[in-house]
DNA sequence: AGCACGCCGACT
DNA sequence: GTCGGCGTGCTC
């Protein structure tokens, strides 16, 4: 190979699993024509890969450097304050850089011709400009006030006219000559929300989400980066379009666990947009009805600021909540003595709310945060309750006898017999959506129900199927999931139940208590957003006094949060702490509990070496909660730690090369994880 | 992540 | 005998 001068080599992050970046010499040793933040084929090993220029770099003399291929001069250079960002985010996350960086690029290299195809942004229609409410236009007034890069909280109850605030907010940017990212969680990209942006800001929006093609989305990509396009709204992965001039980032529903990547670089977009915007020296907005307890936490640390609406647009009243105790229901029936002709799930109050609603020709939703008829099988003559072959979770009963994994594509067809002992008595234990349906329609025989799970509503068209059909009335009562719980917004809908509020409260996550309160609070808000009088809440628990139900009754966040806060400061767990999470996978059980122990080991063994790590709590390591899933065993490794910055020291010495580790095991390192299951 | 190399089961 | 299954290892 032809000796390149050191002063020649390169360091290149290529889009390859690799811990550092590699050195590379330039062609004909011109190293000056590849700058800093370039796109370049480099040869590796015996094929061409992508990957970012990153700097200069002294010679290694431990391998033959090779010679970069060609620049890849369609892309422009990653601009500065972006390149840093995904340099931070590889290290924060303990995730490889080169393929960090190829996250801002869109998925086809080809630009194509602008298709003629629909477009996936609604087309404006006439906007309809209401004048800002006093709270609004202090909100707005205080955030104008912060030049370059500021935090803020936007905390408003439902209804409070939040998007007007981020409408004017971008409005100043675009008259600044910068642009602005907008980022929601997937769910609710609905064409409501896109046209209401579109309308404001009409053939200035650029949109990228999962439901895209990939020619859509780099088309989309393009727009904002040729600069024909000045706002991008989109899923968390938008915050990767590189953009050069961004004057501002706004994060809708800022409390959405979604906005943290389960998989792969395991960010949170919420807190990646905060550095983001903190490299761009630009303002960033989080807003919330239900502000997550990190972002509390940092307010009360003030490096957020916070704002606060408290009052719904129209003076529309917040709707009356009724709380509807399950265990004396059930006490209520034994004493009757006579079965009653409800179902278990559903109280007489409820029951005589939904024949009113009905009878007034007005909406209801039923919400369950579980699909299926039951949620596992059961026989009470052997004690086998059914589970997946696979996964360590019970099989979920769908129709008559279809067992499915949530978890993986297991299914399997249930028997009248019980597998293991042969009894008749093996039955369905627990409820689901789609048992809920089946009761409803039963009780009320020309009743018009739709459902919505991920069984029913499988893609986008069948989501605005649905939302249609509901609109036009041509819907009696919505029977859902999670799904309905987001931002819906239906005129007729004037009664909403929760059936068990329940699910969630006994989860091995010390989040629980904080995602049933932002459920409750959610959930309850669909209800009578546009009648005069106000809608009504029904909620169905066995746990009256849970802290989630008896702050969300009050509509009391802050008694909530500086509760929770304080059982989070007692056990040491975030937002006071600093938390991460290392799963051990693999497909031998016995190697992977020894991987296990033998990385619990390295950790203590560091812990006691070095002084700074001895306020960090290492914990386990234990099998995972879902000990097994899609056929592999998990063990996992949870580490408390003060600070960041000791927490990703301490994992990164203790993970080393990796060649301590047996074959056939991997270690995943999730930092600040949201799902510990 | 790819793409090789390498070492065992069932095929014309 | 080889074709190909995927476990293992390496990439400037």
């Amino acid at each position: 190979m032809n000796e390149a001068p050191t002063s020649a080599l390169l360091s290149v992050a290529v889009d390859a699993p690799l811990v550092a970046p590699l050195s590379y010499s330039a062609p004909d040793g011109d190293a000056s024509a590849f700058k800093r933040g370039h796109l370049v084929r480099v040869p590796l090993g015996r094929r061409k890969v992508e990957g970012v220029v990153l700097g200069p770099t002294e010679a290694t003399g431990a391998f033959s450097v090779k010679s970069i291929d060609s620049l890849v001069s369609e892309f422009p250079q990653i601009p500065e304050p972006t390149l840093s960002w995904l340099e931070w985010l590889s290290r924060y996350y303990l995730y490889p850089l080169g393929q960090t960086l190829a996250l801002c690029y869109p998925p086809l290299k080809s630009r194509g011709r602008g298709s003629r195809k629909s477009s996936p942004i609604p087309e404006a229609t006439a906007e309809v400009r209401v004048s800002l409410t006093e709270e609004q236009q202090q909100v707005l007034a205080s955030i104008r006030a912060h030049p370059g890069f500021s935090a803020h909280l936007l905390h408003g109850v439902t209804g409070s006219g939040k998007t007007e605030v981020y409408l004017n907010l971008i409005a100043d940017t675009l008259a600044a000559g910068k642009r602005a990212v907008v980022l929601v969680p997937e769910i609710s990209l609905t064409p409501q929300l896109l046209r209401r942006f579109s309308n404001r800001f009409p053939g200035q929006l650029a949109v990228l989400h999962s439901h895209l093609t990939d020619r859509e989305k780099t088309e989309q990509w393009w727009s904002m980066i040729d600069g024909s396009r000045k706002i991008l709204v989109g899923a968390r992965s938008a915050l990767f379009c590189p953009l050069a001039d961004l004057g501002l980032i706004i994060i809708d529903e800022e409390h959405e666990p979604s906005f943290k990547q389960d998989e792969m670089l395991k960010y949170h977009a919420r807190d990646a947009a905060v550095m983001l915007a903190k490299s761009h020296n630009c303002p960033i907005v989080l807003g919330s009805a239900t502000p997550s307890l990190e972002t509390w936490h940092n307010v009360s640390l003030n490096k957020y600021h916070l704002h606060t609406m408290s009052r719904r647009v129209a003076d529309r009243q917040l709707p009356t909540i009724e709380v509807v105790d399950m265990r004396s229901e059930r006490d209520q029936r034994r004493l009757a003595g006579t079965a009653s002709n409800l179902p278990f799930w559903l109280s007489q109050v409820l029951y005589e709310q939904l024949s009113a609603c009905f009878a007034r020709s007005e909406q209801a939703a039923l919400f369950l945060n579980r699909r299926g008829i039951a949620q596992s099988v059961f026989c009470p003559s052997c004690g086998t309750s059914y589970e997946c072959p696979n996964c360590s979770i019970s099989l979920t009963l769908h129709g008559k006898n279809h067992l499915v994994c949530h978890y993986c594509d297991y299914h399997e067809r249930l028997n009248e017999t019980c597998r293991e002992c042969g009894s008749l008595d093996v039955g369905p234990l627990g409820l689901g959506t789609e048992l809920v349906e089946q009761d409803m329609v039963r009780l009320f025989p020309s009743l018009r129900v739709a459902r919505a799970d991920r069984d029913e509503i499988q893609s986008r068209l069948d989501l605005e199927q649905m939302i249609t059909s509901m609109e036009k009335r041509e819907v009696d009562l919505l029977v859902g999931t999670q799904m309905i719980a987001k931002g819906l917004d239906f005129a007729g809908l004037t009664l909403v139940g929760l059936v068990m509020a329940d699910v969630g409260f006994n989860l091995p996550d010390f989040r629980a208590a904080e995602r049933s309160f932002q459920l409750l609070t959610q959930v309850g808000g669909r209800a009578g957003r546009h009648s005069e009088a106000p809608g009504r809440v029904i909620v169905q628990t066995y746990n009256p006094a849970h802290v989630s139900i008896v702050y969300s009754l009050q509509n009391d966040f802050v008694g909530f949060a500086t509760e929770e806060l304080n059982m989070r400061r007692s056990l040491n767990y975030p937002p006071v702490m600093r938390l991460a999470c290392l799963r051990i996978i693999g497909n031998h059980e016995a190697r992977t509990q020894q991987a296990a122990e033998a990385l619990g080991r390295r950790c203590s063994l560091l812990q006691q070496q070095k002084q700074p790590y001895q306020p960090l709590q290492i914990l386990g390591p234990a099998p995972a909660p879902i000990a097994k899933l899609r056929g592999k065993f998990r063990y996992q490794l949870l580490i408390k730690s003060p600070d960041h910055a000791r927490l990703a020291a301490l994992c990164r010495q203790a993970l080393g090369d990796e060649k301590w580790l047996p074959s056939g095991v991997k270690v995943l390192v999730d930092i600040d994880p949201m799902n510990l299951l």
